[in-house]
DNA sequence: TAACTTTGATGCTGTATAACATAAATGCCC
DNA sequence: GGGCATTTATGTTATACAGCATCAAAGTTA
């Protein structure tokens, strides 16, 4: 992990990022203050019961956010994409954090300190309003994850859990290979189930011809029946 | 259910609900299109795919909302009490309702109609902040819900609801008697069970006078042991 | 008040899946 | 490049819980 607060040109054009609604003023402000830090893979970005160090945007990379539960068994409630917003909820609902975030790959993340984004939330209505939509986007794909990880069976977990990987990071040039290499425990802690059954039931998929695989690399061979698998739970 | 769009004098001078934020002018606009519906027990507030018919205050009254998942089995997804929002997610996100809102006892529900709540979000930022906060709390909740309804065993997820209905609804004057009337089914939709194991694990805390079970009463006679049974999963 | 429906209670059985064990393959580092 | 740790793989066993059936009690409707 390596730490600057250089300025960064040009890094909030892209409308990928809600920072698009910002105006030039509101970017410099935000600009001067942030901070940029460097995470290996496997590095911690915080940790649950950390107290928020502001609202950090995902500039380059791939994260997992997951929560302990019983017996120290994690379950990982979110996957980060390149340009993500990661620890605003907490800030937003003034609490510490409720989960720990990790780089699953050499990650650059931009952190916006709290009394700034505070600052742009009171002034910029529009910024404000996105940031809403998007906690309230994530609380609907939370309420269906609770849903799904309880009722689906093994089978349904996995496959609607490859699905959520395929929709956040995409495919490799191939248009079938998962743009995202986990390992089978990460696979297994997104979909509730142990690592066994996730080595065990990724093979049973490979063995119906519906993936691929090759170590970490997924490739997704037929999605209608990875889709009619998930559905059916 | 019967609706009404009377105005509805001094109903926001109450500094438990985000509205107390509002100044008296954006008090008198909201009270102007607002419309109040009465709603009999069992009966529907919205479904799940309904469009969203604005934010919605729980004047008066108890709500459940649950998902359906896998073969229609429901899932509830959060308990609504007095003063309570309903609806907003959708609303702000921009999507269907992902849920369903029935009536556990007669309620009396204020509609605020989307247009005019972006009106005051727009305007007022105290009040979009502590929406926002609401919002981010709720996310942190489901997060939660999603950790201890996957790994924690029955006793613990039925004792976690207990726990949750307690802190929702609070006793009756008695102070151990839960201040809500559920089916056995809604305790083990909101516990993620069967209404079998429900009703076996239930008579198995009264067994062991952690609480007394009279019909749809339920008195927690030891706290401790509780929440020691939910913490343990 | 009778007929019907819903809710609550309990026992039995089957099965999905966690837990455990072991081995092979792969990656890592001194 | 050899040795150790981690990851992946697969078979076996144990068990928590769903599913189902049955019955009693309570509530609802005609």
């Amino acid at each position: 992990m390596f730490s600057s607060n250089f300025d960064l040109e040009g890094q909030f054009e892209d409308n990928k990022t809600i920072f698009y609604l910002l105006t030039p003023e509101e970017k410099a402000e935000v600009e001067k203050h942030q901070t940029l830090t460097y995470y290996k893979k496997n590095e911690y970005i915080f940790k649950e019961g950390d107290k928020p160090a502001g609202m950090q945007y995902l500039k380059e990379g791939k994260i997992k956010i997951f929560k302990e539960g019983v017996g120290g068994r994690e379950q990982i409630i979110r996957m980060v994409k390149q340009n993500g917003l990661i620890g605003y909820r907490s800030l937003l609902a003034d609490e510490m954090h409720n989960g720990t975030a990790v780089a699953i790959e050499e990650s650059a993340i931009i952190t916006i300190p709290p009394d700034i984004l505070y600052n742009v939330l009171l002034r910029n209505h529009d910024f404000s309003l996105a940031l809403m939509k998007d906690l309230a986007r994530e609380l609907g794909f939370s309420n269906q994850r609770t849903v799904s990880l309880t009722q689906k069976h093994i089978r349904g977990r996995l496959a609607e859990s490859l699905l959520l990987l395929r929709n956040q990071y995409g495919f490799e040039n191939d248009g079938m290979t998962l743009k995202v290499y986990l390992s089978r425990e990460d696979i297994a802690n997104l979909s509730n189930m142990t690592t066994s059954n996730a080595i065990r039931t990724l093979s049973t998929f490979a063995g119906e011809k519906v993936i691929a695989i090759d170590g970490r690399k997924i490739k997704i061979l037929d999605m209608q029946q990875l889709q009619r698998i998930s559905k059916l739970g």
